[in-house]
RNA sequence: GUCCCUAUCGUCUAGAGGCCUAGGACAAUACCCUUUCACGGUAUGAACCGGGGUUCGAAUCCCCGUGGGGACGCCA
């Protein structure tokens, strides 16, 4: 049996970290045992549904690089099939018309809450061996409801958190065709599952609940019931749910605060889940590690210092050229010409080990792009007159310098000598009118990357 | 209210009855490196939710509390 597993979110906003954590480890899992790994749409909330949130998620899936091998399918594409099997459904007597209507619903839980009693329909409509059943009311559009079983348990043996059994005598007959004839959610997801030969089923705890409704949906249609695996949820830095708010919770956030893909995954792929004491590793490490038996059971809360530090020793290790594009693109998006400086790849390796994001670079780099205007506090602080008339001194020496860094190096060590300084007197003042920061690389490598023109005019404009 | 899930350092976690005087990582602290700031290196502090069992022995198994989360829709 070959495993196939799926990614059913529904289009109703971006793809969030939670559900980007939850695509990966089902692709993961269908990658790591050969398997196929599905992409499906839930999207008959026709109300909140929407095709950019499509596209967004296809977006944050692309980003992550978590191809999928079948489909997208959508649900709203799928319709004719649903009410197929609730036709059958119907004849077979597993389901039934259910004429109660919405305010007789909303009475009956208002009783049963007031009664401390779990809400739940009472069945008045389902048919039973020598039960009358009333008329049909005239004018109504009948929804049709399950025939759950009454007794016995529904059980599972769910890949995370162990055997889960619940009593039928807690689920009530729910409902699977609106009065308007579309189908609902837990019973698409059934037919979905079954149709496209899912073998695990690895979602979001939320979903416990729905299970047992499932399963025995499964059973009553003579589905062979996939294996499940409840993954908790992510809690956001604060310990509290992840909001929109006050989290970033689109993957594509990531993005543009300047995480890598790679980061990314890996932090997730730790959220929850472990091998051992193995902390860095790559997608290609990770899906040949993936088990179901490494999840963790209870909820995990977001670590954004932890994310950062993966983030900046991928920095470290990403290559000059990719790091320049990054670094262009993000200059390019402030308005600065990335190509108007020193060339990106040399300033992006003088700072790649210093970073913790993209955006950092970006920072650090722009300097070496544009005109730059230190600030008068910092001047004053820094460009006193000794250390003025130690940069003309530099500008001496380094206007005849071969320029490379050993050359460069010696240049700055002459000035100190000559002035009786010691290095930081000088480097510190020279950062400052190279970069408009005191706190730079080692000084002799900046002044060489940024090129003697520049550096001759930066000096130029200061002493 | 009912049902379900869950509980190891601040955080992510290792741990499947003796290997645990509980390990790793992030963060914190200290020191080292250093031409500034970082990076890096070394070291230190820091946890088994509480109470009962079971057992020669429990972080690991069971029960009860407590805390946290989820579900109870003609939402998904």
């Amino acid at each position: 049996m070959t495993v196939r597993t799926r990614f059913a979110p529904s289009p109703t906003g971006y793809l969030h970290i939670g559900g980007a954590r939850t695509a990966l480890f089902a692709w993961a899992y269908a990658r790591r045992h050969g398997g196929q790994f599905i992409l499906r749409i839930e999207d008959t909330d026709v109300a909140r549904s929407t095709p950019e949130a499509v596209q967004a998620i296809l977006d944050g899936m692309q980003w992550l690089g978590l191809a999928h091998d079948e489909g997208p399918y959508y649900q709203m594409q799928r319709m004719g099939r649903y009410k197929e099997v609730i036709g059958q459904m119907l004849a077979a007597g597993t389901a039934y018309h259910c004429y109660t209507s919405k305010e007789e619903l909303d009475a009956l839980r208002a009783e049963q809450e007031a009664k401390k009693e779990k809400p739940r329909y009472d069945g008045r409509w389902r048919p039973e061996p020598g039960k009358t059943l009333p008329p049909p009311p005239a004018g109504v559009e009948p929804v049709v409801r399950f025939r759950n079983p009454l007794d016995g348990v529904v059980g599972w043996d769910d890949q995370v958190k162990g055997r889960i059994e619940i009593a039928n005598s807690e689920l009530d007959d729910f409902i699977i065709a609106r009065a308007d004839g579309t189908p609902t959610y837990n019973f698409c997801v059934v037919v979905d599952d079954w149709d496209m030969g899912i073998t695990h089923v690895i979602r979001g705890d939320d979903h416990v609940n729905n299970t047992p409704r499932q399963i025995n949906v499964l059973k009553a249609l003579g589905a062979t019931v996939p294996l499940y695996a409840h993954l908790s949820m992510i809690l956001g830095d604060d310990g509290q749910k992840l909001s929109k708010r006050r989290n970033s919770v689109a993957v594509t956030d990531y993005d543009d605060n300047g995480y890598l893909q790679e980061a990314v995954l890996n932090y997730l792929a730790r959220l929850g889940w472990s091998h051992g004491d193995d902390e860095i590793f790559s997608m290609e490490q990770f899906v040949q590690w993936f088990d179901l038996d490494h999840i963790t059971a209870s909820a995990a809360q977001f670590n954004t210092e932890k994310l950062a530090w993966l983030n900046a020793h991928y920095i470290k290790q990403a290559d000059d050229v990719r790091l320049a594009g990054q670094a262009a693109s993000r200059l390019a998006r402030r308005g600065v010409d990335p190509e108007a400086g020193a060339p990106l790849e040399r300033v992006v390796a003088l700072y790649k080990d210093r970073v913790a994001n993209l955006n950092e670079l970006a920072d650090a780099v722009e300097p070496f792009c544009v005109e730059i205007h230190p600030s008068a506090e910092m001047t004053a602080t820094h460009l006193t007159e000794a250390a003025r008339a130690a940069l003309a001194d530099l500008r001496g020496r380094l206007a005849a310098a071969d320029w490379q860094k050993a050359a460069i190096s010696q240049a700055i060590k002459e000035t100190c000598t000559a002035r009786g300084m010691k290095m930081p007197q000088v480097a510190i003042p020279l950062r400052v009118v190279l970069l408009g920061q005191p706190q730079s690389p080692a000084i002799d490598a900046v002044v060489e990357v940024l090129g003697r023109e520049t550096v001759l005019q930066r000096l130029d404009k200061h002493v």
